[in-house]
DNA sequence: CAGCTGTATCTTTTT
DNA sequence: GATACAGCTG
């Protein structure tokens, strides 16, 4: 034990070492952040210090706290580690899960994913008669989102005066939205971190006992965690304050979720006796690399600032690649995996592709495909957002809870069963007066009135199928009381007669997947001796992350977000779409502190590199129903001419030069072609993208973009006070510029 | 009530 | 270019 410690460097070390009390480590990108949480969490152990039950280390992911947990096993000579180690939501989840009785909750909650929460605020904002059009329940559902990370709650809004009617009706929804689902025995993920909280501050006798548990507290990515977050923290945290958080300012990219990187920029002043440690050495990426990202950050001002460093070698350039088009780019990037496969004998799984926005896979998976490179995508479509997993699941939740009507309306009448929306609407109102569930209003279908025979006996013979699989939850195992539900609730059935014979496969393929996850698992819950219940692998499948599903064995290139590369590494990284609009995005051009974010974005992208790092834009791109023309990303600008080449077409003709220094002739001709469309577009018209100016309804905005010219011109602003995006005519819109 | 069809809206990132 | 929803028909 003591010769783990040479493992370390000396800031490492002496992080490892400062285990009472308050500390900060300014971990940058690739400095052994996971190896010195792992190790401090070793020493403590290995000393005697704190018992494993006594520490909680808070992860980003759950794949960090599976990779987290099987290191310390190793270190600790395999024995199995019985320390709280998740995300902030899963334990809290396990928080109340363990408390539910005590704190009037039922132990079987179900946790509501963005996706449920819009269906709810949908229902209760028709039913009191508001329109969508006004009233976008998503966008209600980001404010109330947004309150609640600030813990802001329904009752400390209402007590406010309003600066207009939005935020009153935002407050009259949030407060029916809890109503909601106190009723459904739900909670949404904002309430998850909230809700414990409330429970410590109302039962001393609860929040005395995790403050006498948790000795030793650990918190990773600390520079995205919302204001939330922080004040669960600050109640978990007993007298001695052994609070250690690890975080790099420059790797904040959660803002626009209410991550609030003031948390770490003001460590010091919430604990001015905190120790800080800042680990500068880069053990990650070769020198060229780390010099342009450095070069890049440097250009923001919300930091501490540090100086990553390398002894690294400078290695290759940073390749810069100019496309026509995406089509183009993905073809270019087929190339370079070629490239780097043949010239550095790289395997697929080197190879990470990243990009601002999901929709940008698409072109890059045509293209490798075809050239049958095989590829894992993070994100995007989610295994648990297929529709048929999906509806499985929301068996499994009704089962578990039975006060969930989000989800026993989604499967109510699926498969097809006869029973419709006015039919369901009826026995609603029935509960409603009854006060009782919906489900159990199903089963007192006889007592509602106009609802005929043949309708009524539908709903019974629904009510006691689930009756019958609720009774035998706790005789079959998850994986056997799933599948004989699936198969006796007519699932199977439905998918294996759909039209499309390949869809169909696809889905009981999908179906017959998810029962294997489902046993894995219950082993896994088992060897670690926690629950393993359908309720428990609800919670489980509810907070999973992108990341976590990810198959990292399989050799494949890799396709994510820049978000979802977070903490991960590759000898191949390359960056694509690094346009003006996409990256930075439009939106987030204009105010200061979002391009900041933007800025640390790319950052991180351009830090996952080991070996090569590769950037790329298209000059022309496709987005949704439009094209648009596109000028390089200011921040390319930003990386020093010395450390960047272009890399052109023919293999081994490279030149040098800084982004916009040296163009080569299809780049002149294509910037040509660029301004001469711009020309076009702009001339006789006093509007420009980027312009912020004022409509006589909707106040100030925007401009987001411009399409055709004269008087038809089409013009698509975002208003500020509202939030939201209009495409106008100029003929009618009666748009005056603001002077700025 | 089921199933079809046209349209509107979306795409920034995710626990 | 997909998906969700409204509106229609049988």
């Amino acid at each position: 034990m003591e010769d783990f410690l040479k493992d370390l460097n000396e800031q490492q070390k002496q992080a490892v070492l400062a285990t009472e009390g308050p500390v900060l480590i300014i971990a940058g990108a690739g400095s052994g952040k996971t190896r010195t949480l792992t190790y401090r969490i070793a020493y403590l152990i290995n000393k005697q210090i704190a018992k494993p039950s006594e520490i909680l280390a808070v992860t980003f992911t759950n794949k960090a706290a599976r990779e987290m947990k099987e290191r310390l096993q190793t270190l600790l000579g395999n024995q199995v580690i019985p320390l709280w180690m998740g995300t902030f939501h899963s334990v809290c989840a396990r928080i109340l899960r363990i408390e539910a009785e005590k704190i009037g909750l039922s132990r079987n909650f179900t946790i509501y994913d963005v996706d449920d929460s819009v269906r709810a605020l949908r229902k209760i904002l028709s039913s009191k008669g508001l329109s969508p059009q006004k009233f976008n329940p998503k966008v209600v559902q980001n404010r109330i989102s947004r309150l609640k990370n600030q813990f802001i709650l329904p009752e400390n809004l209402l007590e406010q005066e309003f600066e207009d009617e939005y935020d009153e009706v935002v407050a009259e929804v949030y407060k029916a939205y809890q109503a909601f689902l106190k009723q459904n025995h739900a909670l949404d993920f904002d309430d998850l971190l909230i809700r414990p909280i409330q429970v410590f501050d109302e039962y001393p006798e609860i929040k005395t006992k995790y403050n006498n548990k948790f000795r030793y507290i650990l918190v990773d990515e600390y520079q995205d965690t919302n204001h939330a977050q922080y004040l669960l923290l600050k109640r978990l945290l007993n007298p001695q304050k052994n609070l250690c958080v690890v975080g790099d300012e420059d790797q904040s990219i959660y803002g626009w979720r209410g991550a609030d990187i003031q948390n770490i920029l003001n460590f010091n002043r919430d604990f001015p006796q905190a120790k800080v440690f800042k680990l500068e050495e880069n053990y990650r990426s070769h020198s060229n690399i780390l010099k342009a990202a450095n070069a890049v950050v440097k250009n923001n001002k919300s930091r501490l600032g540090k100086n990553l460093w390398t002894k690294k070698a400078d290695g290759p350039k940073i390749r810069l690649v100019i496309a026509e088009d995406e089509v183009d780019e993905a073809r270019k990037v087929v190339e370079i995996i070629h490239d780097e496969m043949y010239t550095y004998k790289r395997s697929f799984k080197d190879i990470a592709i990243l990009y601002r926005t999901n929709a940008q896979s698409r072109a890059l998976e045509d293209q490798l495909r075809r050239n049958a490179i095989s590829y894992n995508i993070i994100g995007g479509v989610k295994f648990y957002d297929r529709k048929e997993i999906k509806d499985v699941l929301a068996y499994l939740k009704v089962l578990v809870n039975p006060a969930d009507s989000v989800s026993l309306r989604r499967i109510i009448n699926f498969p097809l069963r006869g029973i419709g929306e006015t039919t369901v609407n009826k026995i609603e109102r029935f509960a409603e007066i009854e006060h009782i569930t919906l489900f159990d209003a199903l089963g007192r279908v006889d007592e509602v009135a106009n609802i005929s025979a043949t309708m009524g006996n539908r709903v019974k013979q629904f009510h006691e199928m689930m009756v019958k699989f609720m009774a035998l939850k706790d005789e079959l195992n998850a994986v056997e009381l799933a599948s004989t539900l699936v198969s006796e609730a007519g699932i199977m059935h439905h998918y294996q007669t759909e039209y499309d014979q390949y869809e169909s496969e696809s889905r009981i393929e999908n179906i017959k997947e998810l029962f294997t996850t489902m046993d894995q698992f219950a082993h896994e819950r088992q060897k670690e001796n926690r629950e393993s219940d359908l309720a428990a692998f609800l919670e489980e499948v509810s907070l999973l992350t992108d990341i976590d599903t990810w198959n990292e064995s399989s050799n494949a290139v890799t396709l994510m977000t820049l978000h979802s590369a977070k903490g991960l590494e590759f000898p191949v990284v390359c960056i694509t779409g690094l346009e003006m609009g996409l990256m930075p995005l439009q939106r987030s051009s204009a105010d200061l502190e979002e391009l900041e974010e933007e800025r640390r974005l790319f950052y991180v992208g351009m830090t996952r590199a080991m070996e090569s790092l590769y950037l790329t834009y298209a000059n022309r791109r496709r987005r949704y129903n439009s094209g648009t023309f596109n000028t390089p990303s200011v921040f390319l600008d930003e990386i020093p001419g010395e450390l960047i080449e272009y890399r052109s077409k023919k293999r081994g003709s490279r030149s040098t030069g800084a982004v916009k220094k040296r163009r080569t002739a299809r780049e002149k001709k294509l910037e040509a072609y660029f301004h001469n469309n711009d020309d076009n577009q702009d001339r006789g018209d006093e509007f420009f993208v980027g312009q912020k100016v004022y409509h006589e309804t909707f106040g100030k905005g925007q401009i987001l973009q411009l399409e055709g010219s004269g008087e038809k011109m089409k013009i698509t602003v975002h208003f500020f006070r509202d939030d939201i995006t209009k495409k106008l005519i100029k003929k009618f819109a009666n748009l005056s510029p603001l002077e700025e």
